[in-house]
DNA sequence: GCGCTACTGAAACAGTCGTGTCAGTCGCAA
DNA sequence: TTGCGACTGACACGACTGTTTCAGTAGCGC
């Protein structure tokens, strides 16, 4: 019996949830047992006792972050519904740029990088699992038979890159009306060829 | 007379370019004096005495990393030449997508949000220092008026954003053929429109 | 020879780190 | 009341951290 599969006690949800306050406060580069329990009201003994170890507590914490986005994504994007790429860009955008997530989007930054710069422990596959949860969303509002095809997988990947390229501005420079800028001129370029295709549809192209 | 304007000594540059290889072998983030030196064949006596401390050697780290990019950016766009947005984003990400240069992204990517997280120290500044690098980069690829319009700054953002968010995700799944589908997908929307607007300058648009 | 600057080795400082040990204190079921 | 499992406090261990102290050594102008 793995210590990992036990279901946690009620007092380690409790500190979990704390700890996860103060991570998103104060970072996990350094964050270390002894402040972190005494900000908390709890002591290192008892943090060691309900996860293990160090390494155990961050991977509940990269869990417990983890869960907080996906929850916010399927919601946001309407999971299920193939509303189109486009709309769920501009939802999903919508939810990044306000300001109150940004220490949740800078743990998932941090915690992101960290994980491809040191491939083992605790941070392991962070980066590789947050791409595909994201990818998989945006898949779920494509209509088919887009969703299933190549050029659709091209299509959310762009999607995903261009929301992560402003949001890293974002974060950087604080200069939401750029970033919002950007993304929106994005969606203004899909419309346009979107439009574009239907006219060539109707019209064949000229010869040239 | 402040420490920092004294030129580097011969023994400094020689120390600071052995301790950048290991910095882009082992990342930044748990960097320590004495396994580092001792890698590079010095002490940490010796480091002190030439960085003042363990933050002057990180700063100096980080310049060095910078310097690194902003050559290479200078030397692919072909700076001052305004050979416009579009070609601009292929070499860059061309460069971008080379497998040696992850090291360096790495490092680059985790000294990003290192310094979101933590906004004082050593790390000060970096996110914002860079985003400013690369937009004024692609600033001098864009033509006039283009350049110094607000549209043009909505231009060059998306267009950071785009490759920006590409490489992270290129530097979590390793996929160079999905990322470079997307950058390249984004490369032929922008022609579409192009070639759009240029036919709508030719003839009306239909009414509706 | 002298003095000066640049650099270096060995050892120690005080502090923090994650972790382990030993002893307890609760609440609750039998 | 007893017993048991969940939880906790106090403290110490060894390893490691950045930094300092003291004592040098090599090269070079004079």
């Amino acid at each position: 019996m793995s210590k990992e599969a036990t279901i946690p006690s009620a007092r380690q949800v409790e500190l979990l949830e704390a700890a996860y306050q103060y991570a998103l406060a104060h970072g996990l580069a350094d964050l270390s047992l002894r402040p972190l329990a005494s900000a908390i009201g709890s002591s290192p003994r008892v943090l060691m006792f309900l996860f293990g170890n160090k390494d155990g507590l961050v991977k509940a914490l990269l869990a417990r972050a983890r869960t907080d986005e996906l929850t916010v994504l399927d919601h946001l994007a309407q999971a299920g519904q193939p509303i189109g790429l486009a709309p769920a860009v501009e939802q999903i955008w919508a939810w990044l740029a306000t300001e109150e997530h940004r220490p949740l989007l800078r743990l998932w930054a941090e915690a992101y990088t960290r994980s491809l710069v040191e491939p083992d422990g605790a941070w392991a596959g962070f980066a590789r699992a947050t791409v595909n949860d994201w990818l998989d969303v945006l898949a779920t509002c494509q209509p088919q038979p887009e969703r299933d095809s190549e050029d659709g997988a091209t299509r959310r990947t762009l999607a995903l890159a261009v929301l992560r390229g402003a949001l890293l501005d974002l974060l950087a420079t604080d200069d939401e009306r750029r970033a919002s800028a950007a993304v929106h001129h994005q969606l203004a370029l899909l419309r346009v060829v979107l439009t574009d295709s239907r006219r060539n549809a109707d019209r064949p192209a000229r010869q040239p």
